[in-house]
RNA sequence: GGGCCGGUAGCUCAGUUGGUUAGAGCACACCCUUGAUAAGGGUGGGGUCGAAAGUUCGAGUCUUUCUCGGCCCA
């Protein structure tokens, strides 16, 4: 039998991958042998590549975009390993919050308990024991991913090292001076004396009066406005007292009218020219005319009396640009109180107005509001009404039913209400310009994030760093009741933190209050602050009780990694936290990526009905072909997926699979790590000199991907190399000689060689992505080591560049596509079927003479004969004919000659 | 509603400073092979470059408007 004389490959390496039941054996296979060590060992003492886990948050189960960070993370973190460097990650988790809490009161809610009557440490026992499941579930799933990592010593925001750090940062702000209370306007119920989120506010229709208010001009850059009256429009009344600014739009037109009606005799007014019909009528104006039209940022400047100037309210109103102001309803202009309304407050704070307490939690005025003072906001309407009326400066009122935030329990109304709240500034100790100074020295993949952070960093508010919740780290503050001055005292913050360090932050809420003072302070001198403070101060921290406090880790990380709308949050956080504390960025370098949507673009969303587990994927195709998705998407746009999306990935996959059992069946799964040094590249045949060319130049292009982490062409260029330049070109050319030539042959041996040097590479270049494959395939064949994530990239030799060959081979490869055409015209008429059918007459331009030379062009285009004449006609023509004779047993060439290799 | 980012074959992606007929792989169709065989090879079809207008001798590339989508904010 003929088959016995040839070499057919043979591999133990399945041409079914089995992935989703393969990998869980893989893994349990990286614990045992402790993968996770081996890896630091592999490494200890090289340079450090730290990227630093931006912690998910403990809760619920992860999503594809949770997955895909991580995924993302890992393939980052092994090309580094890879590179040689000590590429170490510390998995992490954000666990104080509100989110958890409200899980923990849905259960209360379900067992009939009273959240109020469960003493707050219980409370907050909960809430740990709740995030700490959360943890578990969340390695697991991470682990599955074949995401490797310190899973043993994970790190995590309300462990005690963490509170401690907290209260540590928050000494430094301290004492710095740039930490400072000031109020905020919060969503506010007067009936349930306290704050809502804005998930626990319900919007419903609400009847409110309606005013028309004049504010008088007293200095304008529009010499005309002066003794003209601005005029407001708003739906609260009450909030004109606490009035401290106006609002317009530089780009609305805005007119200036004379109103000639008895009521309003010789009253100049200001208003937007497109809100003048409905204001007229609203005010009941009959005869006016414009005196003069101008464009918003005329208003510049110009500066206002309050409706009240002469009963007291003797301050400057400032006139301020603002884009929330809008033609939809009012006047074109709004009246500004920054302790009742977000944008109100953050166009003062950014105007250097800050809001004052003018309300009470009772729903009171406070005493910083002459006239009002104990009287109730929601009976002040009327009152307001009577003493603009009083004061000429009403021109209606009315009444506006619309929809309100009500309280999701009482379902009382609710307002914007100024409430102490603390704050880091962002310039009182230049904490802005650090930070944007920190962005220019920091690195962004892609480059467009940095004027992403950039722009949030200039246009932001101070920080509000409070918050009124129980599960968190508390505000570590004290106030003198007498002096209403801040306790700034190292030894106590340091108190605070060790205490922190050995029990936790709990005893904050349950122990006397002289425990955290020591010996210094008296207890009943200071009022102790029951915030705590915000999750994005939490996990902002990460850097200082992860990167700095482990010895393994350095400071500042080589890299953060997360998901576009972290500009906004943990990059954000991170960077004015560090910045704050330590006038530098704790990264070196931010990659951002997009977000997963469905296959058209749309994101997930359950009622879509488009939403993709990643545990669905793992049961269907196996983690590989997830990161196999995660490498080949461009992650500085949003990233699609769907499961058209995922087979076509899982069919390239197939093609990865089978270039790899190609190369393990020609060397029998006996591969032979190659000396570079002993080879000899001159004695091998030219394909064989090509590829290795090849194999140079695809990994000259690796490493310049993999150092602008641009994976998505990294893995093309990988998957290209499988299809076009392997398997149907380099591989269906050797088959002849793999099978047919004798074992020893130096022909046969150089390609073995070159076999054995393409299944390195490749297992190299593919295992940060195809992680679970690749080891699958070094357990086959690695005598020694214990992992394929254990070895170092290959340093390719210089004598494996060989541009002379290369440009003569891609001339040969145009050739022989011409002559496929050729044969596939007498395959197409049915005068031959396999290529080993045909004979070649191949005509070429003289020029061609140096190309061809020492080719044998009928092992190239795989067919029986090939005849190369050449003369000064076109460059190429083809005329391919069957071939004539008997068809060698053995080698399947046919030919009128006995087959000179098997006679 | 505002800010930022994006839209190139069915899919994943290339497309330099504007310059031939817009490329690759996958998928698809047809054919071959049966010695990589639930594999492998060959050939081929497929695009108004989201839409419109403008600048230019010339626009996927520059400008404006619109549209669709995403993130953030309100």
């Amino acid at each position: 039998m003929t088959k016995s004389q040839i070499n057919l490959p043979k591999t133990a390496f399945s041409m079914k991958a089995n992935l989703p039941s393969k990998e869980p054996e893989i893994l349990k296979y990286w614990s045992e042998i402790d993968l996770y060590k081996e890896l630091r060992n592999s490494r200890k003492g090289q340079e450090k590549f730290i990227l630093h886990d931006g912690p998910p948050y403990a809760n619920g189960n992860i999503h594809m975009g949770t997955a895909l960070n991580k995924i993302l993370k890992d393939i980052i973190v092994k090309f580094h390993q890879m590179d040689g460097k000590d590429s170490v990650y510390v998995p992490g988790w954000d666990c104080h919050g509100l989110p958890i809490e409200w899980k923990i009161e849905e259960q209360y809610k379900k067992n009939k308990k009273n959240k109020n009557e469960v003493p707050i440490v219980e409370f907050r026992k909960e809430c740990r024991s709740f995030a700490e499941k959360w943890i578990d579930v969340h390695k697991g799933q991470f682990k599955r991913l074949g995401v490797v990592g310190d899973w043993d010593n994970y790190y995590s925001t309300m462990s005690f090292e963490a509170e401690a750090q907290i209260v540590r940062e928050l000494g430094k702000f301290l004492k710095e001076g740039s930490l400072y209370r000031g109020f905020k306007p919060v969503l506010w119920s007067t009936v349930e004396k306290t704050a809502l989120a804005d998930a626990e506010v319900e919007y419903q229709d609400h009847k409110s009066d309606t005013i028309y208010a004049a504010f008088p001009v007293k200095f304008s850059n529009i010499k005309e406005l002066e003794e003209s009256e601005i005029i407001i429009w708003t739906t609260t009344p009450w909030t004109i007292p606490a009035n401290k600014a106006l609002a317009y739009n530089e780009s609305l037109d805005y007119d200036l009218l004379q109103i000639n009606d008895e009521q309003f005799k010789d009253k100049k007014i200001v208003v937007a020219e497109a809100l003048i019909e409905s204001i007229i009528k609203d005010c009941n104006i009959e005869d006016f005319k414009i005196l003069k039209k101008f464009k918003g940022k005329e208003l510049r400047g110009t500066v206002c009396a309050h409706p009240f100037f002469s009963l007291g309210y003797n301050f400057d109103i400032p006139m301020l640009e603002a884009r929330f102001v809008t033609t939809e309803q009012g006047t074109g202009i709004v009246h500004c109180a920054p302790s009742h309304g977000p944008d109100d407050f953050n166009l003062c704070l950014n105007n250097g107005i800050k809001a004052i307490e003018t309300v009470d939690g009772d729903g009171k005025y406070t005493s910083n509001v002459p006239l009002f003072e104990g009287l109730h906001i929601f009976k002040s309407n009327l009152v307001v009404i009577e003493k603009l009326r009083e004061q000429k400066k009403l021109l209606s009122n009315g009444e506006l039913v619309h929809s309100y935030p009500h309280s999701w329990r009482s379902k009382a109304p609710l307002v914007h209400r100024a409430t102490p709240q603390w704050f880091i500034s962002m310039d009182s100790h230049n904490l802005r310009d650090k930070a944007l100074k920190a962005i220019d020295e920091t690195t962004f993949y892609p480059s467009k994030g940095k004027e992403r952070l950039k722009a949030m960093i200039e246009t932001r508010p101070d920080w509000c760093v409070s918050r009124q919740r129980v599960w968190g780290v508390p505000l570590p503050i004290f106030v003198n009741k007498k002096s209403k001055e801040i306790l700034i005292d190292d030894e106590v913050n340091e108190n605070i933190a060790s205490i922190y360090e050995k029990e936790g932050s709990d005893c904050w809420f349950s122990d006397d209050p002289q425990k955290f003072l020591g010996k210094k302070y008296k207890a009943e001198d200071y009022e102790k602050l029951s915030d705590i403070v915000e999750v994005w101060f939490d996990s902002g921290s990460t850097h200082s009780f992860v990167l700095e406090k482990r010895e393994e880790l350095k400071w500042p990380a080589s890299m953060y990694l997360e998901g576009s709308d972290q500009h906004r949050g943990w990059f954000h956080s991170s960077l004015l936290e560090s910045c704050g504390t330590r006038g530098k960025a704790p990264f070196e370098s931010i990659l951002s990526h997009g977000f997963v949507v469905d296959g058209k673009g749309l994101k997930m969303s359950k009622s879509l009905g488009n939403v993709i587990a990643p545990e669905e994927i793992l049961k269907k195709y196996g983690a590989d072909i997830l990161r196999i998705w995660v490498a080949s998407s461009n992650y500085a746009e949003d990233l699609r997926i769907d499961y058209s999306i995922l087979d076509q990935h899982a069919e390239s996959y197939r093609k990865i699979r089978n270039t790899f059992r190609y190369l393990l069946g020609n060397i029998n799964d006996d591969y032979k790590k190659i000396e570079f040094g002993k080879i000899n590249t001159n004695e091998f045949p030219e394909l064989e000199q090509f590829m290795l060319h090849k194999i140079y130049s695809l990994n000259v292009n690796f490493v310049n991907y993999f150092k602008n982490y641009d994976f998505h062409n990294l893995y093309k260029d990988l998957l290209n190399f499988c299809t076009v330049d392997l398997s149907a070109f380099y591989f269906d050319i050797r088959k002849d000689c793999l099978y047919c030539d004798p074992v020893d042959s130096a022909k046969r041996q150089s390609c073995i060689t070159v076999l054995n040097i393409l299944l390195s590479s490749l297992l190299k270049w593919f295992a940060p992505i195809l992680s679970f494959t690749t080891e699958e395939i070094y357990q086959l064949v690695s005598k020694k080591n214990k992992s394929i994530h254990l070895e170092n990239f290959i340093d390719f030799p210089k004598k494996f560049e060989n541009k002379k060959i290369a440009e003569k081979w891609s001339e040969l490869i145009k050739i022989r596509d011409i002559c496929n055409i050729s044969i596939e015209e007498k395959r197409a008429s049915k005068d031959i079927g396999s290529s080993l059918e045909a004979e070649l007459e191949i005509k070429l331009n003289n020029k061609f003479k140096e190309i061809v030379n020492n080719i044998d062009l009928s092992e190239l285009c795989i067919t029986s004969k090939a005849e190369i004449n050449f003369d000064d006609q076109s460059d190429v023509r083809v005329v391919t004919q069957k071939a004539s004779g008997q068809k060698c047993p053995v080698c399947w060439k046919i030919s009128s000659d006995p087959c000179e290799r098997h006679p």
